[in-house]
RNA sequence: GUGGCCGUAGCUCAGUAGGUAGAGCAUCGGAUUGUGGCUCCGAAGGUCGCGGGUUCGAGCCCCGUCGGUCACCCCA
């Protein structure tokens, strides 16, 4: 084999064994999530896969090596602008959001989004350089119902599709209030006990504090029990909002788990933050997640106005669900027993298409033996047999693939014999 | 990007102390000149990831490289 798919990317294809490989459920993933999507009244936003890189590099903070800890796709085009494959959805919603003055109207927005995603990382079980994220923003408003919603969004979708052993996280961040307060407490302490972090948490104490809890090393996660905890330095507003969400999300029964130690990994988010985990999945046990980003739609060039979403990574939700068959669609095989039959086979074949039954003929000049092997396969209910004998009376022959059971229709007035036999 | 493990037919794998490759399933054909699922017979299918090296001889040993996988980093 001489070509390969990039590294970290995957096919999709029948017959693929992962249930990430596998057409017919992404199909089924992708239709049950648009139905639940416009249940809620989201509409689809489709924004380019490339953007400028600025827009990417705006929205994470760290501007320096920003490039680098998002570990984007980048290239330069003919006009020598710097541009990336995107690494996440919200960014592309969002200059949409403000370019097409989307804010003028009555708010809130509420829009999803279905496609790949870009990372230039290492490949591990639910990562994948291309991924595909389904992801919802409700744009121009701070209201908490509105987390709510999104929230028990992102839970529904997952349970319509059967994912495993699922918990929600949830935290409040915090607004600028919040944090003045917070952050140099937690900076402090986590300098107090720098002797025994982890090298890549020292590095970020200074940097962004916050993130350190993120750290998967023991001695870390030891020290960060004690840490000072976010809740107690809560603004008011933040700590209302946080009470709003938590009896909304109470009231509509979407089981939750408050933890304190959630930050997430892109900068932009204030307030309410959540991540809904499956304990299916590897060491990238996050399924989808999300926040609320306050400041973003102003630092993008737009109102100051909220905003709140999520990314669900539909890879993820395939292996984090139970496994499920579909069963064939295909309601008649065609065996044609002469060659001069195969023409008149097709056009039946067109005749019946039309009226919405499925059906399929060999392409392989296969004898007698090998068409009903097909047919079986195919797990076609009936097999319309076409012979020299079938020809010359004008009739085809009907058999039921699990009875065994044969009839011979006339066909010399179309299909409409044959499609009272299968009961179409 | 870093590290562990892995890389033999389409798939899952075997391959013994180094002697130029096997099985099961799948595919195709036949047993049944126009009838599937079971059974039997047969065929086709491999530069043993790639490149070097050691050796009379390498799928087996050594080096490099590419790829996969899992974990770290990061994140959906």
């Amino acid at each position: 084999m001489s070509y390969k798919g990039p590294r970290g990317t995957y096919d999709v294809f029948p017959g693929g064994r992962e249930p990430h490989e596998r057409a017919d459920l992404w199909a089924y993933v992708e239709g049950r999530a648009r139905e639940i999507l416009g249940l809620h009244n989201y509409r689809e936003v489709r924004t380019p896969v490339f953007e400028e890189v600025e827009l990417f590099a705006r929205t994470a903070g760290e501007a320096s090596d920003i490039v680098v800890q998002k570990e984007m796709f980048t290239f330069r085009d003919k006009g020598e602008r710097e541009m990336a494959l995107r690494p996440e959805g919200t960014p592309g919603a969002v200059r949409a959001y403000i370019e097409h003055n989307l804010f003028k109207l009555a708010q809130p927005i509420k829009l999803f989004y279905v496609g790949p995603m870009f990372r230039q990382e290492r490949q591990q079980r639910g990562r994948y350089r291309q991924h595909t994220q389904i992801g919802v923003e409700a744009l121009g408003t701070s209201d908490p119902l509105v987390d709510v919603e999104v929230i028990s969004l992102l839970y529904a979708i997952h349970q319509s599709i059967g994912v495993r052993d699922e918990v929600v996280h949830l935290n409040n961040i915090g607004d600028m209030p919040t944090r003045r307060a917070y952050v140099p407490e937690l900076r402090a302490f986590l300098r107090k006990n720098a002797a025994h972090l982890d090298p890549d948490s020292v590095a970020r104490m200074d940097t962004n504090p916050l993130r350190t809890f993120d750290s998967k090393h023991e001695a870390t996660q030891a020290v960060l029990a004690e840490a000072p905890k976010i809740g107690a330095f809560l603004s008011p507003e933040a700590a209302d909002h946080l009470a709003v969400v938590r009896s909304g999300l109470d009231a509509l029964g979407v089981p939750y788990e408050l933890d304190e130690q959630l930050v997430r990994g892109l900068d932009y988010y204030t307030m309410t933050v959540f991540e809904a985990k499956s304990g299916a999945l590897g060491a990238q046990d996050t399924v989808g997640a999300g926040g609320r980003y306050n400041a973003l739609i102003s630092d993008l060039g737009g109102p100051d106005l909220g905003g709140i979403g999520f990314g669900s990574g539909v890879e993820r939700m395939l292996l984090a669900a139970a496994a499920r068959e579909t069963e064939s669609a295909l309601n008649l095989f065609f065996v044609t027993l002469a060659p001069e039959a195969r023409v008149p086979a097709m056009r039946l074949a067109g005749a019946l298409r039309a009226e919405g039954v499925s059906c399929d003929l060999d392409f392989g000049g296969r004898g007698a033996k090998g068409q009903f092997k097909q047919a079986d396969r195919s797990g076609a209910r009936y097999a319309a047999i076409l012979g020299e004998d079938e020809l010359s009376r004008a009739t085809i022959k009907v058999r039921d693939m699990a009875s065994g059971e044969e009839r011979e229709v006339d066909v010399s007035g179309g299909s409409v014999e044959l499609l009272r036999a299968i009961g179409a």
